[in-house]
DNA sequence: CAATGCCA
DNA sequence: TGGCATTGG
């Protein structure tokens, strides 16, 4: 989702994938989600479920998107969501309980009106099932695909890992990341054509914006945790925030209002990430058992992910995945 | 310029 | 989704 009218803002230009270079923070479950919503999915259904009923489209989705990252010589690092929905395996009854607990929460929040806090649960009910992020790890694992976990939102995660220099892009389709102040973003990582590279310093630099005034004139625009003001586009929250100086100078001149505005500003200026992760960009994946897994262990039919594993090898055999770091 | 609805 | 035309302010 994010903020369409962002990219009336944001400095976007396409660039070949040749000139992606370094390590890419991913959002694994942006990521994820449009291999299991559009591409794989309706095409053969039948051919990413298990006999079981089992979703599996997100292995196929792996096998078939990561070659797009190895045969650039680009090095993904998935970070998956924290939150409600980090679950181990083997922990069912706190599974239950966690599941009460979010469900709980979403309906004080409705009771309350917190349209903040309800976008946010809400956007944790779109989550990856259990089984989806179980499998997707363990597929990362043998792949050797670095994972990072997030203690909330992987975007925010990811742009903290790039402001930080350990990674050089952010993956996502969203233009939150923007506003999480991811300095450079990659779209486009699952479709054929090139990526989109999103600057955030080059969009500040366009507005003559701080990072801070850019979320301010988001939140007027609205975002996925707030409505915005009516008749506020991208140009005349620009203008105002470059008039105002900042989002409740604005709502004063206006003599409107924001719900949760202060909230909303927090959730993008001090998201809750964390400095505690560490990975390897050396890959040195494990074909053989990452086969197994997907078409021994979940039935995969084996043409369908044959092409993938083919390019992934190709990718290992020539360039040497572990030249990388 | 914003919002809406339709279509590729 | 994203692009485009229309309408309404």
């Amino acid at each position: 989702m994010g903020n369409a009218a962002l990219r009336e803002i944001a400095v976007i230009e396409e660039i070949p994938f040749d000139e992606v270079e370094g390590v890419v923070a991913v959002d694994a479950h942006n990521w994820l989600y449009r291999y299991l919503t559009t591409t794989v999915k309706w095409t053969n259904s039948a051919a990413y479920t298990t006999p079981d009923g089992i979703e599996v489209a997100n292995l196929v989705g792996i096998v078939q998107g990561l070659p797009k990252f190895f045969e650039h010589d680009v090095t993904p690092v998935m970070v998956f969501d924290g939150g409600p929905s980090e679950l181990k395996a083997d922990e069912i009854e706190s599974r239950r309980e966690q599941r009460e607990t979010y469900e709980q929460q979403l309906e004080v929040a409705r009771e309350e009106g917190d349209e903040v806090a309800i976008a946010q649960l809400e956007s944790r009910t779109q989550r990856l099932t259990p089984t989806i992020q179980e499998t997707s790890r363990e597929l990362l694992g043998l792949l050797d695909v670095p994972i990072i976990e997030a203690p909330a939102e992987g975007e925010a995660q990811a742009a903290h890992i790039v402001r930080r220099g350990d990674a050089d892009y952010v993956g996502t389709e969203d233009y939150d990341a923007l506003l999480f102040g991811a300095p450079l973003t990659l779209r486009q990582l699952t479709s054929k054509g090139n990526p989109e590279l999103m600057d955030l310093a080059a969009t500040l630099e366009r507005h003559d914006l701080t990072l801070e005034q850019l979320v301010d004139a988001a939140i007027l625009i609205g975002t996925d945790f707030n409505e915005g003001v009516s008749g506020i586009g991208p140009k005349t929250a620009i203008a105002e925030i470059t008039e105002h100086g900042d989002l409740w100078s604005v709502l004063e001149a206006r003599g409107d209002s924001v719900e949760y505005g202060d909230r909303v500003r927090q959730l993008f200026r001090q998201p809750n990430v964390t400095d505690d992760y560490a990975f390897d960009p050396t890959l040195e994946p494990d074909l053989e058992a990452a086969r197994a897994y997907v078409t021994d262990e979940w039935d995969v039919d084996a043409e369908e992910v044959e092409r993938g594993f083919e390019r992934i090898e190709e990718s290992v055999t020539q360039t040497g995945l572990d030249r990388w770091t």
